[in-house]
DNA sequence: TTTTAGTGTTGATGAGCGCG
DNA sequence: CGCGCTCATCAACACTAAAA
């Protein structure tokens, strides 16, 4: 094969797969406009006309452009997930939630990870906006207010997974973090345990604030005396547990329990008490949050917090999606 | 510099046809 | 004439390369 026969070899397959509507249209004998109905199963196409159109497509490989689509329609049929950190399971489980809910409506989702970084946050939003998502499902970093209000005024339609911000304004999907906190509290203190360290995320994050209030609930409920130094706040990146508690257990920190803000970080201390020689649940027991074990096995089985952890991205989806359809409706899940 | 033409798809509207 | 069925015509979407 030359290279004029290459170039019109490519150019054949490049037409093949760029077959339009009107491609289909002059094959048939039909006008565009039939062939877009007949391909959409519209009722007012006769079945012989379907048939005849539909065999036309396959043979001509035509696969709709789905941006001429949107930019008929206005809609692109995607969701845009804006998430911390898609290595950690907690997200990655969330994000199959998602898509597996998004595609029970025809819906696309496109993922972007801003490394609890409000910056690149920010740049997400942006990206979401230019590519024309119909929606956002964001997961907030709430290091600053700014984003959601950007993202607020822009109109989009958009929900709050995980963390809440303003009750009143914003659609959000949360579980009720309070309340697993004290369950976890609680589990512990009814085993025996006075001395529970927290290690809990940063207390900007609303679910972070919100299992800790859970924490001491339970404890002061049960005549336990509140000790700040066994709410330990570390990033909730990798890593940051572990140096942290490291440093704890150095410093002769008195604990028999863990209540972890994440199963993420259970696991890391668990890693981090047996290089110190202690082992779980002999010397120290833990509770870790999420229930990640429900999606993938753990080498060691964790206590944790599940709740209607997954439903979040059901729910989230299906608020998003009226939402989208109903603009000015506000909805308000727990 | 401004204007035009072109991209692919589809909702709204309308027209032709056969039948009772 | 009125109706249902089937298909056609038109216009619009947001943006850009090319023409004027």
């Amino acid at each position: 094969m030359n290279i004029y026969e290459k170039v019109v070899d490519n150019m054949e397959k490049k037409r093949q797969y760029n077959a339009t509507l009107k491609d289909i249209a002059q094959k048939t004998g039909f006008t565009i406009n039939t062939v877009s109905r007949a391909l959409k199963d519209k009722d007012d196409i006769s079945a012989p006309t379907k048939k005849l159109i539909r065999e036309a497509a396959d043979e001509l490989g035509y696969v709709r452009d789905s941006i001429a689509g949107s930019l008929r329609t206005g809609f692109t049929k995607t969701i845009g997930v804006i998430l911390g950190d898609v290595s950690n399971p907690h997200f990655s489980i969330m994000i199959k939630g998602i898509d597996k809910q998004a595609y029970k409506y025809k819906y696309n989702i496109i993922i972007f990870n801003t490394d609890e970084d409000e910056t690149v946050e920010l740049q997400s939003i942006r990206s979401s906006l230019s590519i024309k998502v119909d929606g956002i499902i964001i997961c907030p970093t709430q290091k600053c207010a700014f984003n959601i209000d950007f993202l607020e005024r822009t109109g989009i339609p958009f929900v709050l997974i995980g963390r809440k911000i303003n009750r009143d304004r914003f659609n959000f999907v949360v579980m009720d973090d309070e309340a697993g906190g004290y369950i976890a509290a609680k589990h512990l203190i009814d085993n025996g345990h006075k001395r529970i360290l927290t290690i809990t995320g940063p207390q900007y994050i609303s679910s972070a604030i919100d299992r800790t209030s859970g924490y001491k609930r339970a404890l002061t409920e049960n005549g336990i005396k509140i000790d700040n130094k066994l709410i330990c706040e570390t990033g909730i990146q990798s890593g940051a547990c572990y140096k942290r508690l490291k440093n704890l257990i150095k410093n002769n920190l008195n604990f028999t329990a863990i209540f972890a803000f994440s199963d993420m970080i259970a696991c890391e201390a668990i890693y981090t008490l047996n290089e110190l020689g202690l082992s779980v649940p002999k010397d120290i027991s833990i509770v870790g949050f999420d229930n990640i074990q429900e999606h993938m096995l753990l080498p060691v089985p964790l206590d944790t917090i599940s709740a209607m952890n997954t439903r979040m991205p059901e729910v989230a989806v299906d608020v998003l999606i009226k939402t989208i359809n109903t603009p000015t409706a506000v909805e308000k899940q727990q």
